[in-house]
DNA sequence: TTTT
DNA sequence: TTTT
C-alpha cells in the first residue's frame, strides 16, 4: 500500500543519557527515552493529577547520531520526529513479545534541540552544518523546512 | 512536566471492522486496527520491497465513536491524530507486558474519512454533527481545524 | 466540505512583545510575530546562508491569550499549532489585499513555551490549570494529549 | 536561528489542473491551488455554515512535479506536507506586496494522493519511484515516513 | 488484518 | 477554483 502516513511528533525530556551502539554494518544507533506529561485537574476532588509517558525512541544515521551525541543528555529537552514501528521479539521462554518505538532515519525523522548545554536554547544543528559533498544537496535542499538534523557532516 | 508534546498522525487503511464496547461507566470505547505501508525498490537487488506497519487504536468519546460505527469499516482508508500511550499490564503468567496505543479523546483526537461506502470520500464529520447547545461551542471553535468532531453529544 | 485538514505548527522566536487587543464583544485576541530560520551551507561558495521567515499569528481565546499575556513576550521560544487564514481588506486606495495568518482558537489551537522568565522551559499551562466549570471538562479532557493552552482559567 | 520548525498540513481539495513551469534553470515547478474547508452549525439560528479556504502550494523538485503532473488534476483529493513562506513582490504600481505560499522541496515535502483517476485512493508514490543510484538511499530511507517520493530522479 |  |  502506498499513500499512507506514519508520523510522530514528540516535545518532551529525554530520561537518561542517550546510549549510542555500532551495528555490525558499523553503523551507528542511538537510543533515547522521551518523557512527555500532562496535568489536569481532578473534576471530583478538585486536585491536580499528573501523567508521564515514556517513549522509546531510535536513531538511525550517523549525521543525526552525532548530534545526539554532542548535544543530548539526560534532563534535555528536544523535539523530535519519526515514524511509529513496532518490533517483535522472543523472552527467554521464547514467547513473542512486542516493543512500539519511535524511529527516526536521516531522510525521515527530524530533531531540534529545545534546551541544553552552550546552546542556549536553539536547535542541534545550530553550528556546523553539512560540508559539501554528496550530502550537501540533501541538508541544503532540507534546510528550508526549519529542520535540523543530520546536518552536522555524516 | 508541562510544556510537551505528545502527537501521532497516521493515514493508512482500517484492517478490520472496528471493534466497539461499552465500559461500566457507560462510555463507549472503539478500537481499531490501521495499516501504513511503505515501499521501496531494494538498493542490491533493484527488487521493490514493501513493509506494513500495523497500528491499535482506541476511541473515547461518544462523538468520535458515533462516527467510527456509522462509516468506518473494514478497508475504509483515514487519517487519524491522537496521542501515544503505553498500556501496562499481565499475562496470564503475571509477568508485565506493556502494549503502545494511539489514543484519540474527544478534545485530543481527530479522524477524517479519506474513502468509504456512500460519502464519495469526504470526511466523516461531513454531515452536521452538532446540534446546538452546550457542545456546539465547541464544535463551532473547533471546526476551523477542518477536523472532525465528536460533536455529537457525549 | 468537509474531510479536510489545515494545520500550521512553528517552533520559533516571537519578534517582539505580543498585542492584545480587545474586540467589540469584549473578547480579547494577541497577535504574535514568529520568526523561523533555516540555515544551509551554499553548495557552490561553501559559505553559510540563513535565512528568516516572519509569521503573523493571531490567538483567540481569553485562555490563550492570558497564557501569552502572562509568559510570552518578545524572544521567548514558542511552539505553536494552528490554521493558516487568508484575510482580504482594502488598503488606502481601495484595492483588495490579503494577508495569510495562522490562527490559533480554543479548540483549535495550542501553544507550548519553550523557554522564558522563570518557567524553567517548562509549558505555559504548566501553572494552574482550568479551575472547574464548564470549561474544565474540556481542559481535562484535552490534558492527555500533552497540550498546554487555555488551561488558565477562561 | 537554527532550532525552528515550520511546517503546514494539508487535506483538502484541488481546484484546478497544476500549473507547470519551467525555470531558466530547467527545473520545474508546479504550481496547486487547494481548498480546505471547515463547517458548523451556528449557535444562534441553527443553521449549517461552511467557510472554504484557499492554499497556494509551490512545488520544487522534478520528483514531485512528476507525481503531480501524472496524478493530480482539478478535484483530486491530497494530504501536502510543506513550509510557509511569505514572499515579497511589487505590483504594477511599484508597492510592495506579500503571498504567503506553502513550499515543497525534495526533502521537505510530502505529497499523498488521496483519490484520482486509476489510483483507486492510494498514494502517487505507489508504483516505484526510484531507480537505484544515488537517490535510491534516500528514497529508500525515507520511505517508512510512508512520504511520497520525489525519487523519480531529479 | 488493510491497501495498491 | 475544489469538495460534500
Amino acid at each position: 500500500m502506498a499513500g499512507s502516513l506514519n508520523k510522530v511528533q514528540l516535545i518532551g525530556n529525554v530520561g537518561a543519557d542517550p546510549e549510542i551502539k555500532s551495528l555490525n554494518s558499523g553503523d551507528r544507533v542511538a537510543n533515547l527515552r522521551i518523557a512527555t506529561s500532562e496535568s489536569w485537574k481532578d473534576k471530583s476532588t478538585g486536585e491536580k493529577r499528573e501523567k508521564t509517558e515514556w517513549h522509546s525512541v531510535v536513531v538511525f544515521g550517523d549525521g543525526l547520531v552525532k548530534v545526539i551525541e554532542s548535544y543530548v543528555t539526560k534532563g534535555s529537552k528536544i523535539y523530535i520526529s519519526g515514524a511509529l514501528q513496532t518490533r517483535k521479539w522472543q523472552d527467554q521462554s521464547g514467547a513473542d513479545r512486542y516493543s512500539t518505538e519511535i524511529v527516526l532515519k536521516p531522510f525521515n525523522g527530524e530533531l531540534i534541540l529545545l534546551s541544553g548545554r552552550g546552546d542556549g536554547g536553539s536547535g542541534a544543528g545550530g553550528g556546523g552544518q553539512d560540508q559539501g559533498g554528496g550530502q550537501a544537496a540533501q541538508t541544503q535542499q532540507r534546510a528550508p523546512a526549519g529542520e535540523i538534523d543530520d546536518s552536522i557532516p555524516f
